[in-house]
DNA sequence: AAAAACTATTGACATTTGTCAATAAATGGA
DNA sequence: TCCATTTATTGACAAATGTCAATAGTTTTT
């Protein structure tokens, strides 16, 4: 159930044994069927949540209904509202499996705990905020520099994992074009 | 010379006048004439900036020429490149001063000591990297949901106080579109 | 197995945005 | 003060992307 969670953990930092099960005994499982929400807008998030196994995008609804995919989070990473969770007000956004998937929840406060009680958690979680920021970094610039079609073609060098996974109209949304302009990219691109 | 610093500082933690001092006798100023260079592209970047007066730009150069800024930073805020600082492989891009400017640096390695050795420093630079990650988040949701023109009245209401100190045609570069799609944007929105 | 829901493709066309070039206006230095 | 540089505007046009609508294919559910 943990096996995962465990091996990741032992590749991103010095943890033993009691560190597992210590961390551990604050963890709770949530299965989410396909289509089921992890968070919805209007909810309070108080977690953090890795996915152990499984695909979830997080995604927001604009004033014309239409959806815009902030992220996909697939196994071995991490998802939540981090605005949510900071500030206390009440999220913008819904997280929803995309495929049936497993989730690790840690209640807020809980992980604080594990935080300063664990250095290695700690160091860390630093370390994979600070990687965060250049991911972040790294698509504003795509976001900013690239053509439609340079934008798909950098998303499948970014995400090579799941870009299969995921249907087309996402993949477009997260990008940021339309998913009609993504299948023509696609059928010129694989013309050639 | 630390005044604004240390008005900063006292805005966003607990901090004692001893902390300052300490702090304060690992900081080295440095003043920048307007269009001189903080870092260089091929550099490698192992400080940390605050801006405490004046505005700086960082922007990428890309294959064909063109620049493209990721940031603008004005009194009371930070810069530097994060990806060079924790990798230790050279910048990819360059800080240049907008306007004349005076910045605080600090060693990275004496930052991360004085982190360890002040508890509300630490607290502190964990909060404002998490409020970076949100503004990131911010601007990407900006980049895939808004057309150019709403792109520039997002940029107007997130960056009020230096709009009018940036020429605009960086911030056609900062929001992602061509410098003459942002002239006749403004020549429609001033006429309505 | 059939129906429903979701996903992808395609055409026709509209709209947005970019490009190139010329010019004007503003700014900064010598 | 004058010259050079930077910045902004505008027109004409091209290219990229979006929108709407129809259809087909695929997957999921009952």
């Amino acid at each position: 159930m943990f096996d995962n969670f465990r091996k990741y953990l032992s590749d991103k930092g010095e943890f033993s044994i009691s560190d597992f099960d210590y961390i551990e005994s604050f963890a709770s499982i949530k299965k989410l069927r396909k289509k089921q929400y992890l968070l919805q807008e209007g909810d309070v998030w108080k977690h953090l949540a890795f996915v152990s196994t499984g695909l979830l995008r997080s995604y927001y609804v604009d004033t014309k209904g239409y959806e815009h995919i902030m992220q996909f989070a697939s196994e071995n990473h991490w998802t939540g509202d981090r605005e949510s969770l900071i500030t206390g007000i009440t999220s913008k956004f819904n997280i929803e499996a995309i495929e049936a998937s497993e989730v690790i929840l840690f209640k807020n406060v809980d992980f604080i705990k594990l935080r300063n009680e664990i250095p290695a958690l700690n160091d860390f979680v630093s370390r994979i905020t600070n990687k965060n920021v250049l991911a972040l970094e790294e698509r504003i610039y795509a976001n900013i520099t690239l053509s439609a079609e340079e934008k798909y073609l950098n998303f499948l060098k970014q995400h090579p994992h799941i870009s299969n996974r995921i249907p087309q109209h996402m993949i477009a949304s997260y990008i940021g074009i339309s998913p009609e302009t993504l299948s023509r990219i696609r059928s010129n691109t694989t013309k050639k």
